[in-house]
DNA sequence: ATGCCGTGGAAACCACGA
């Protein structure tokens, strides 16, 4: 099964994208973030008359996370326990039909850091940390997916001397990601290709995408159940290259 | 070195993103 993730940047100016992109790639399974839209106007009609079930958890503006899936989809949390107070929607978690777990997430981006947003990101990441933990000890297959703003090592980021400032990329950060794969999961597409250049994200501006200077900020994060499943992975990069296209690009896992 | 672009919501600019 195919499953991919698609940080949009607005799913209702992105949808002619979102629908060409589900027709040209057919995944089984979509984690959709920065929705930017509320609860009452995702473009369900939309999503189904693609072939697709969907949850997902809207915030007017800004944030906002869906899972789309073509078979049955339970959903089973829309908070990232531990902060009853955090009213972002940037997590849901959910049960699919053959009993596995997905979590679809957007974690904070954290700029400027220092400051008030960096502290949020790194309380989040460490509720996520929290969560990640109690799914592992269920001991069935799970699948942290989505738009990290990690930037996890040298090798993911085209200037890494540029960056050692930013909240992707600080040593907190890195290390708040260390430690979550060393709870014991595996970073899919790394697994696969441990030293080639792969990005998934391309700024607006400065010709980020035709210079290919980019950022691998969106990861797929296997419990050990699946690790042994991982068939392939990659970027639909050219989808980046699309007219209206998100700055980021999908990404993808193949499992068997 | 830098939101230079893009989105959504409110208001004809703003916050926010990475």
């Amino acid at each position: 099964m195919r499953i991919a993730t698609y940080n949009v940047n607005g799913v209702n100016g992105r949808l002619p994208v979102l629908l060409r992109w589900l027709e040209e790639t057919k995944p089984d399974v979509v984690c959709l973030q920065e929705l930017k839209a509320p609860q009452d106007n995702f473009p369900l009609k939309a999503i189904n008359e693609a072939g697709y079930n969907a949850i997902w958890h809207g915030q007017k503006q800004w944030n906002g996370v869906a899972i789309l899936a073509k078979g049955e989809i339970r959903e089973i949390g829309r908070a990232l326990p531990g902060n009853e107070e955090d009213q972002q929607s940037r997590y849901i978690e959910a049960l699919l039909e053959n009993d596995m777990v997905i979590a679809c997430l957007y974690l904070p981006n954290g700029n400027p850091a220092p400051g008030p947003k960096f502290d949020y990101k790194l309380e989040w990441f460490e509720r996520l940390y929290q969560r990640a933990g109690n799914l592992l000890a269920f001991k069935v297959p799970v699948l942290l997916v989505g738009d990290f703003n990690v930037i996890p090592t040298e090798l993911d980021v085209y200037k890494p001397e540029r960056w050692v400032e930013d909240a992707l990329f600080r040593p907190e950060v890195r290390r708040a990601f260390e430690k979550l794969i060393h709870q014991g999961w595996t970073d899919a597409l790394r697994k696969l290709y441990p030293n080639e250049t792969i990005y998934t994200f391309w700024d607006y501006f400065r010709n980020a995408y035709e210079r290919n200077a980019g950022l691998r900020i969106d990861h797929f994060l296997l419990s050990p159940e699946l690790e042994h499943k991982l068939v392939s992975a990659g970027v639909d990069k050219e989808v980046r290259g699309w007219e209206k296209s998100s700055d980021h690009a999908p990404v993808w896992i193949e499992l068997k």
